[in-house]
DNA sequence: TAACTATATAAGTATATACTTATATACTTT
DNA sequence: AAAGTATATAAGTATATACTTATATAGTTA
């Protein structure tokens, strides 16, 4: 049985929240599908915003809140900022995912078990 | 190539905004990590309320965004109210997680490729 | 039926979020 | 160096969120 509360849980909470707090914007998913999408090789923040009909500042604050999140990097080139994905973080946020629906699923799956 | 702003990840864009957003609350995460620990055989919104320290009306609302978000359902029995995960719209809700992280792991897969 | 219990809803409030416009910062080009 | 461009930050505002307390609703039990 799975252990709630414990530090474990506690610590994946707090993160999966932070996480989903910054999915949880349709303009930040957008930006997330524009950047995975690869229709543009690098995309500028001005481009993005473009795209999208936001203000430039308004992009900017999105991509910030996808960086601090370890969604996205910004790698500076020149004039213009390039943001791409932080791999590793991504990894480590689908696993903190995949943890969450497991317990859920495999307390569904028992649950069903039971009723029948 | 995936073709972003289609309707097809339009429409996913838009339910995972409504998911994420259920779930970017803390309290609302440990409300499914209770029902999904099965420490309590069934859970009475007063007694997750108690557990949470969060006052009833609280703990209600919360839970009826999670049945709203279609991450919960209710079920009534006698005074009290039992709620359980709504299974077949949660394996939706993480097959559209699987897709959005699908295209993003993908691209950084491209790109380390590009880069090799 | 009356009193009791569990849950939901309503209304109010403090804080967070997502934008706006204005401006600062960093880099480039002339 | 001066002017121009790209991005970030600051400050303000409207709306959304997460609570609060009070009350309504639905079911149970004496």
């Amino acid at each position: 049985m799975l252990r709630i509360n414990t530090e474990y849980t506690c610590d994946i909470s707090k993160d999966l929240e932070e996480l989903f707090k910054a999915l949880s914007n349709i303009n930040r998913l957008t930006l997330v599908y524009i950047l995975a999408s690869g229709q543009m090789e690098k995309v500028s923040v001005t481009e993005m915003a473009e795209k999208m009909g936001l203000t430039q500042p308004a992009a900017s604050q999105h991509l910030k809140i996808l960086k601090t999140a370890k969604i996205l990097n910004a790698k500076k080139q020149g004039n213009y900022i390039y943001y791409t994905f932080n791999h590793n973080a991504l990894i480590n946020h689908k696993e903190k995912i995949d943890f969450l629906f497991g317990c859920v699923l495999t307390k569904c799956d028992q649950t069903k078990q039971k009723n029948e």
